[in-house]
DNA sequence: TTCGTTATGTTGACACTGTTAACCGCGTAA
DNA sequence: TTACGCGGTTAACAGTGTCAACATAACGAA
C-alpha cells in the first residue's frame, strides 16, 4: 500500500514527495484556477510553513509540479510512438499526444506554461525541467528532414512544430478552436506532411 | 492634452477608461508577475472599492484589459499589413506582427493569454473581445488557399496559423525558443509559404 | 427652488494568501 | 549524556479580493 521509502525520513516520511503528489492531484481535480500553497499543505495534513523546509518558497513549489507534468507529457508521448516504426508516423503521434495531454489535465497544463519560463533554472543546485517533452518533438521533426538540410533549417522547422503544437493546446484549452479530435489531428497531419519526403 | 470627455461623468471623470489607462500603463512597466486591482486603484488615486462601480469583479477589470490589448494587437496587425498588396505578404506582415506585439508588451500579452478563456464572454450585455486580431489572420491565410478549398481545408489551414503565430509568442516570452527576429520571421515566412501558391 | 433618487465614491471589516520569526521535539553523533 | 541539526509547529504580518454600510454629488420632477 504505502510506497517504499526511498529514504525512510525523519517525521512525515518524505514530505516532498507527499506534497508534490497532492499537488498534481488538486491539479486533476480542479478544473480552472491557481493551486495555493496552503491548500497543498492544507489537503496534505501539514502546516502551511512546512513546505518551505522543502521548497523555498511558492514558486519553486508550483515550478516542482511542473516539472513532474512535462515528465508525464514526455511519458505520454514516448508511449504514444512506440506503436510506430515509420519516422513520419511517430512524428504525428508524437504531435497529437502533446495536445491530447493537455486536454486530458487542463489544469495541470496551464501550470505548465504559465511557470515554463524558469524551465532550465536551477535549483539548489538541481536542473528543474529538462524539457524531455521539446527535445522528442524536436528530434522527430529532425529526422524528417532530409540530411543535407541546414541547421538553419533545422532550427526553423523545430521551433515550427513546438509552437503549433503549443498555440494549438492552449487555443482548444482557452476555447478559442473548437474542441474538435479529428481537427487537430489534422492539423497535425498535415504539418507533418509538408516535412515527410516520403509521400 | 486631455482626451475629450465623452460623457463628462460625476466626480471623477469618467473613472473606467483612467482605471484601463493605468492598468496599461502597469503592464508596460512591470516585466513579469500578475497586476492586481489594488494596485491598479491605487496607482489611479482612488479606493480599491470604487473599482467595482465600473467591474463586477477583479475577472471584469482584467478582463477589459485583455479586450484593449487584442485592440491595439489588430490595429498593429492592420498596421503592418497596409504596406503590402500582394496577398501572400500581408499574411506574412500580420503573422510576424502577432509576435512583434507579444515580444514588445509582454505583460500584456501573458494576460491576454491567461484571460483568452473568457473572449467572447458577455458583460453586461456588451461582448467583450471580438478578436479582431484572431480574424485578420484567418481571413488573410484564407485568401491564399484556392478558391476551390473545402471549409474543412480553410478551419485547418486557419488553425494551424494561429497555433503557429500564437505558440511562437508564447515560447519566445517563455524562453524557449531564442528571441531571434531573423529566426521568428523565417518561421512564419516559410509557414506562409506552403500555403502560397503563387510562387 | 426643493426634494427624492440614483450614480459614484468613501471607510471598515472579513477571510484568505504567501512569508517570516520564534519555538520545539525527534534522531543522530561526538 | 549532551549538543546539534533536521523537520515540524504556532503566531504574527503585510497584502489581497470582496462585501456591507455609509456619504455625497448630480440629476429629474414637483
Amino acid at each position: 500500500m504505502e510506497k517504499t521509502k526511498t529514504k525512510t525520513s525523519y517525521h512525515h516520511g518524505d514530505l516532498r514527495s507527499a506534497l508534490l503528489k497532492t499537488g498534481l492531484r488538486l491539479l486533476e481535480t480542479k478544473a480552472g484556477g491557481e493551486i495555493g500553497l496552503r491548500e497543498v499543505a492544507r489537503e496534505t495534513g501539514v502546516s502551511a510553513t512546512a513546505v518551505y523546509r522543502h521548497f523555498p518558497d511558492k514558486d519553486a513549489l508550483l515550478g516542482a509540479l511542473m516539472a513532474a507534468g512535462y515528465d508525464m507529457l514526455a511519458d505520454a508521448q514516448e508511449a504514444a510512438a512506440a506503436h510506430y516504426t515509420k519516422r513520419d508516423d511517430a512524428f504525428r503521434a508524437i504531435g497529437q499526444a502533446y495536445v491530447h495531454f493537455a486536454l486530458a489535465h487542463p489544469a495541470l497544463f496551464r501550470l505548465m506554461t504559465s511557470y515554463m519560463h524558469l524551465t532550465g533554472e536551477c535549483e539548489d543546485g538541481e536542473v528543474v525541467g529538462d524539457n524531455r517533452a521539446g527535445r522528442l518533438l524536436k528530434d522527430n521533426i529532425s529526422a524528417l528532414l532530409p540530411d543535407d538540410a541546414t541547421d538553419r533549417d533545422r532550427q526553423v522547422a523545430t521551433t515550427q512544430s513546438l509552437a503549433l503544437v503549443h498555440g494549438l493546446a492552449q487555443l482548444v484549452l482557452a476555447g478559442q478552436v473548437p474542441n474538435d479530435p479529428e481537427l487537430i489531428d489534422a492539423v497535425v497531419d498535415q504539418f507533418g506532411g509538408w516535412y515527410d519526403t516520403s509521400r
